[in-house]
DNA sequence: AACTGTAATTAGAATAATTCTTGATATCGG
DNA sequence: CCGATATCAAGAATTATTCTAATTACAGTT
């Protein structure tokens, strides 16, 4: 017997152009890939995935798309230290907290209404552009 | 005639050992390049630098020096998006202002009595060990 | 001061992530 | 359909960093 329920995990199609960009076969894949699981996957990660359904596709590629993407603020591109990029399809502002334990990369939110200037010695007249917070440590039981 | 001002600038000695790591030849200078100038240098200007007084010096001990350094706490190691790491004597924890038109990269600290948990929503039972805080932007005039 | 064990330094090779180059393909507007 | 442009693929090239192996320096002991 066949489920009727909602899938659980819906997998949204991809329009043909997202903010100027011609949403190719490649960059739908791989956008797909990146809302589909979003456990902050690395480009080689997300060249691994794609190949079930893009079984010619190149590493090349696959950042060549990861980029495209970032520049057209589709996804973000997330760096830990000195390792692999990662990529992130979550666009609201937010930080990361990297579990130490497991690996596990977790998103951030800032609380509702406030402001970096409120917590920051921020230099006179700066304009930021943008932030990167990323946290290191352990969750432990509450 | 020979100014007999304080030195604006005075560079320290650098004590034998410092939080238990020997502070050989190498190590000194290297700490104090990056006392003298806190320009957040990448590890190959701390090389050219460096060259001066120890014109024997390798890049990888200069890699190995700041390592042994990061690792006992005496310095920090500063990473923006996919750059060279960039190397910090300010032990305060702060965050960084890079600014996008000169390149210069500012400290900036924490307002005194805040939180990260005042701003952000943690994930629960989380516990932070380290905080990496990065904002890019520009100066205009007040 | 010589001896010994350990740590540090050096030079160059190796690695890994990413970018670049070049030629092939696909797509869009007319 | 045709030409212009954008995208893709494969592999070479680049760059920062780490590793390896051999040498040198050092601290403590005799």
């Amino acid at each position: 017997m066949v489920s009727n329920a909602p899938d659980p995990n819906p997998i949204p199609d991809i329009p043909e152009e997202i903010a100027g960009l011609r949403m190719t076969r490649q960059r739908q894949e791989i956008y797909r890939i990146l809302i589909e699981q979003r456990n902050h996957p690395t480009a080689n990660e997300v060249f691994m995935r794609a190949k079930d359904r893009l079984p010619n596709i190149s590493l090349a590629t696959v950042y060549n798309c990861l980029e495209a993407l970032v520049q057209h603020g589709i996804i973000r591109q997330v760096n830990f230290e000195r390792e692999s990029s990662r990529y992130c399809p979550n666009l609201r502002e937010h930080g990361h907290f990297h579990d130490a334990t497991t690996g596990v990369i977790h998103d951030v939110d800032f609380k509702p209404g406030v402001s970096l200037a409120d917590v920051l010695n921020l230099p006179p007249g700066a304009v930021i552009q943008d932030v990167e917070i990323t946290l290191r440590g352990k969750l432990v039981a509450p």
